[in-house]
DNA sequence: GTAGCATGGTTACGAATCGTTACTGAGGAA
DNA sequence: TTCCTCAGTAACGATTCGTAACCATGCTAC
């Protein structure tokens, strides 16, 4: 997304910098996205194809599913290797680093399962807050 | 943001269904961008203003911070308290559930921070395959 | 007294992104 | 023949994002 991308100095260490703040910032820009985290914990099982992938996450379209994928694939997150025969068969896979991260997204994901009923339950409580004006 | 959540069928009990994914998968996008993730992990230390808060983020404009502030509120991740004197005086904090939700956050800041490093030498790497097309 | 600043927003508008639909082109099944 | 699958891409409208301006209020400087 955004490319501009300026190495900052460390002024003092052990301080906690303004510079790692822009860069976690930078790289949570990368990486938080609907799609990215959904399909990272897609391929988590294992390597899947173009079209498996769609239909395992459901209401993607394929655009969507395509350029993420291809954000992933220059992250390093996942890899895409091609069969040239017909059809043609995309294979994409976690590497490492993909693997790597598919902790701290199963951690996210596994809180979100564990406390929807908390969110829901908060929203339905902002929703009569809200309608009590 | 979505608001229209078809329950689906359970073809086959036994087998991961469909719902739990769907609603992963809702949760997700309803957490998983950029500035939620940000104001949150700001909020860590302690409450603030909504001008210290701008400034803790540094380039979010008013506009996203107070429409994603009242999303996360709206989903009890933060509490608004005003306090009516001139200039007045709007604070926001964590919730417990924010504060529950802090740790996979965190897990995921942490994550980034670590490997920064790591994505940027893939990024680097896929920007000399693609120049070599 | 009035010009500027801060506070916590809202509104308007252009820009960027997202999602839906249609299409590719080769092969296999009906 | 017609339809389907594979892995996408192109066009286009809808939605969202970000920038800039504005709001009311009170404080301070001039």
């Amino acid at each position: 997304m955004n490319e501009t991308v300026q190495e900052g100095t460390f002024p003092s260490p052990g301080h906690h910098d303004e510079t790692a703040c822009a860069r976690i910032s930078q790289m949570l820009a990368r990486i938080s996205d609907k799609w990215s985290l959904l399909i990272i914990r897609t391929l988590g099982p294992g390597p899947m194809r173009f079209n498996a992938l769609k239909r395992g996450i459901g209401d993607i379209s394929q655009k969507m599913l395509a350029s993420t994928l291809r954000d992933l694939e220059e992250n390093g997150f996942v890899s895409r290797t091609v069969t040239p025969v017909t059809p043609p068969q995309v294979e994409y896979a976690l590497t490492d680093l993909g693997r790597d991260f598919l902790v701290p997204v199963q951690g996210l994901a596994e809180w979100t399962m564990a406390n929807s009923a908390r969110i829901e339950a908060a929203r339905a409580i902002y929703r009569l807050r809200v309608a009590a004006e």
